[in-house]
DNA sequence: CAAAAGTGCTTAAACGCATTAGCATGATTA
DNA sequence: TAATCATGCTAATGCGTTTAAGCACTTTTG
């Protein structure tokens, strides 16, 4: 177990002082007017002994570890998990390096994780809120740290946040249903006054109205074991019996689905606000609202490091679209086979 | 942007030093024999003014950072997304943070995230070994890190690792198949020399022997692009004519599942190491052989968590049983329907 | 030709905490 | 009564860096 080496070893074995090589190794050599001989010595010398500061040390001088905290709802929720890969890789290429952590969506986590992030001073947020998290957040911006929302915002605080365009997705996915003739179509989501959900029922209901339908809403606890949700949906399609459903996100759908199959129903039209690998390979094939996973991890990334840059003062707000993939999964004759 | 509190600013405020402050937040108080009154004093008044000790300086003192770098190939792949959630939440509860990187599998890219987290001090490794780490890994070891390696290891090193059995398990799932009645079974794997996948080979090899029949073997070049991949399948398909495919991890059979899609061919019998919540949805529901995640994480957080007591001074070795959970992909009746 | 600016470095003070060694007091012992 | 000991705390140092300020020259400038 060799020794680890400090800077101060390599000034002492050169014959010149920590700081001399300190600029050197910033890269500060030129502006601080360091001969170019002994830039070149100290840099081969660092070279050859394999010398690398200790990050610790250097986060405790500058204030920056160059670590971006990524508090997300599920990282295996692949929607999340897609996302937390794109960024991961962007940011990576500029340095940076991601510590994350899960919150189930439970408030009480969520600001703890936040907290433990400050008490590590990540350099920058990006944060899928969720609800009763409006203190931490704003005390967050109260002190100028770096922070992006996505996937849903904070009504009535200005911070950046990137979102898709939930109202048009759901409306759209509503509008196709009631355009393929299905009448009694449901919408199933969650107990969430959360901004993403509130508006995919919003288009929802959009929707409904302008095709002059009745709306049928399941709203789903999150807490229930599986077996009493099954249940309990079981129950909604015997009493309401929807010819189509439209899922608010991916993981509603998947257990839907699982739900239907269990029961041998007839199998009602489906489409699910998010997209998944493997809807394309179900039989049927599964009709997604398919949110833009590159460009909003793009967004979120460019913004993040903009304000790491000191640039971009300005809050900043975007929604991306949604697109429909329609598939076989919405269409007319499927289901008429399928019943 | 209220100013930072110190424990100096502690100290001063109550008329004591910073090392009766610092003794007392970190438990030594009786240790150190400080009176009980003090005690409460300090504690009383640390709550009340919300001070929370600068954790960058502490690590540089103490060497500890109480983070677990978690090192693995793709953390968009559910196996290891769900396997990082459990990790994550048992260290959680233990007081430690994961900081995560996902490697792609790719031997540079594995040794520079290595070394980034050796730089940031983390506590303890868990890695997925891409090949060529060999090195890096024994580095680790000879300098006394905490480390697990799972999914894979490293023949030859004595490292700490947690792994299913891939021989049994592939071996399970030929002759599964074989039983069945399939004649010509093929396995679907990689380019790899990984300990996982020569196990699985392995394994598929012996039971191709017990039944005495004709092994065929396609392996896949996960640099290719999708099209490509798909072409290849589909050569090997029509040349071949296999009636039952094993693939050996769950991305090789989604894109497996995906190319027979699309080509609508006689659809063969299926079988995926590795399960996913998707299979049991599918349209033949798909048989898989299914690890233990949840037993592997347990036993990967144990490990390590032992080995950061400076307990388990012996190096462990864990092989965990895989589960054949047979469904309707691999059944005689479906696919002569399919047929 | 004196003052200002440039040169190529170094000294020393942070950064915020943990920890070792030790010091002053009063109580106990011999 | 002096030596010893337990008590309850503190001073001082170290962790490995970055960086503001400075130093002793030489060169340029007005």
């Amino acid at each position: 177990m060799k020794k680890k080496i400090l800077i101060s070893d390599i000034a002492r074995d050169l014959g010149v002082s920590v700081t001399t090589v300190s600029f050197i190794l910033n890269g500060k050599a030129k502006e601080k007017r360091i001969s170019d001989g002994l830039t070149k010595r100290v840099l081969d010398y660092v070279k050859k002994v394999g010398y690398k500061p200790n990050e610790l040390a250097k986060s405790l001088r500058t204030g920056k570890t160059k670590i971006i905290g990524l508090v997300i709802e599920d990282i295996s929720n692949p929607f999340f998990a897609n996302i937390a890969r794109l960024i991961e890789a962007k940011a990576y290429s500029k340095g940076y390096r991601i510590l994350y952590c899960s919150t189930d969506n439970q408030p009480e986590k969520t600001i703890e994780l936040i907290e433990l992030f400050r008490d590590r001073h990540v350099d920058g947020y990006i944060i899928t809120p969720s609800e009763g998290v409006r203190e931490t957040i704003e005390s967050l911006i109260g002190n100028h740290l770096p922070l992006v929302l996505f996937d849903r915002y904070i009504p009535g605080i200005d911070a950046n946040y990137v979102i898709s365009d939930n109202l048009k997705g759901a409306y759209d996915a509503t509008a196709h249903l009631a355009q393929r003739g299905y009448k009694r179509i449901a919408l199933v989501t969650l107990y969430s006054s959360q901004t993403q959900m509130r508006d995919r029922m919003n288009g929802y209901m959009r929707a409904i109205d302008t095709y002059q339908l009745q709306p049928y809403v399941k709203k789903v606890n999150m807490e229930d074991d599986e077996q009493t949700a099954i249940q309990d949906f079981h129950a909604f399609m015997r009493d309401q019996q929807p010819d189509a459903i439209f899922f608010a996100t991916n993981y509603l759908a998947i257990r839907g689905l699982k739900a239907l199959k269990q029961r041998d129903m007839p199998m009602p039209a489906v489409v699910s606000y998010d997209d998944h690998t493997l809807f394309k390979l179900f039989t049927p094939t599964i009709t997604a609202v398919s949110q833009p996973i590159e460009a909003i991890a793009d967004e979120l990334i460019n913004t993040l490091l903009n304000q790491l840059d000191g640039k971009g003062k300005e809050t900043k707000q975007v929604v991306l679209p949604s697109e429909l993939v329609i598939r076989e999964s919405s269409s007319a004759q499927i289901s008429a086979t399928a019943n």
